[in-house]
DNA sequence: CATGAATGTGTATAAATATACATTTGCGGT
DNA sequence: ACCGCAAATGTATATTTATACACATTCATG
């Protein structure tokens, strides 16, 4: 019978190349390449190996192993106080916000807020010193506040 | 009742914060603010949110909000299928929309959809990767759906 | 060699999660 | 205002996934 270690390779790879939906679809696929095992034994496989069950447009669900990559380089948004110090206020209407930097850093500030993906915003565009943020239907100003006090701490004292 | 989009913040700002390893421990929580609602509907949230059930050394299981990172995972440089393969999704707040592209091509894409002055959309405002559309007053989100997809077809896809 | 600890696995089942179906709700169109 | 349709949700259940328990295997050690 073939090793441990040749299934869990084996397990990685059929996931990193195919969509797979559930432990028995990839179960199967494992027989045909001559592993014989249950369904429990893969379970078990797949937390050892942290594979995460996660949501999938076309699959419904697909398994997908750990990140390898980084996430935000710390570096890059680690500069003294940026951007905090560059934001002057923000200021609420309607599903809007309107977010007041010092000139020239409203796009830097822009692209900081966007690669958060934050739920409440769908959306910013921003000028030379001004950004607009286009609020979730339904939402309010502190559900907004809120979530952009998380990655901008102390912007809440900035709203006029 | 408290709203959807209430419930799916509560989610993500319960799921960050702290470990939860199942939809019951979950549920409970929901339920002391307020929430009223079944499990069946905590799935359909969770899938909803793209929220991924990862092992975790310490509590067996966790749930786990989505990467924000691979927002433009594939970067062509031909100009086939363009403009429809550089877009990347619309949605729809009040009476505007928000339009997100590969980064560089707002502007373009803006140009494309302001030559054919389409009635129900008064007017773009494009950034680096994101387009803000002002829709006329009283019209309907199929209606500017319907009208986009007819200069861009297979946009409707793209709605969130 | 005997022994026990650690590891691996299957079986059976519990637990967790997803979904088909029915019902309700809310909104856009006429 | 009314109608029709799509979205949202609960109920009940199917499907999927995790695990308790028992047994087997390996390996280090007295």
């Amino acid at each position: 019978m073939k090793s441990k270690t040749q299934r869990l390779i084996a397990i990685r790879q059929i996931i990193t190349e195919k969509k797979i939906s559930s432990q028995d679809e990839l179960l199967t696929l494992l027989t045909e390449q001559g592993f014989q095992i249950t369904q429990a034994t893969l379970s078990r496989d797949l937390k050892y190996l942290k594979v995460a069950k996660v949501p999938d447009n076309a699959t419904g669900y697909r398994y997908e192993v750990p990140e390898s990559g980084n996430k935000h380089p710390e570096v890059e948004y680690t500069m003294e106080g940026f951007p905090m110090n560059r934001i002057d206020s923000i200021e609420f209407s309607g599903q809007l916000a309107v977010m007041k930097t010092k000139p020239g850093f409203a796009n830097s500030i822009a692209s900081v807020i966007d690669s958060y993906g934050i739920f409440e915003v769908l959306g910013t565009i921003a000028g030379d010193d001004t950004i607009l943020l286009i609020n979730r239907d339904g939402v309010s100003k502190t559900d907004v506040a809120n979530a952009l006090d998380l990655i901008l701490p102390g912007l809440k004292t900035k709203i006029l």
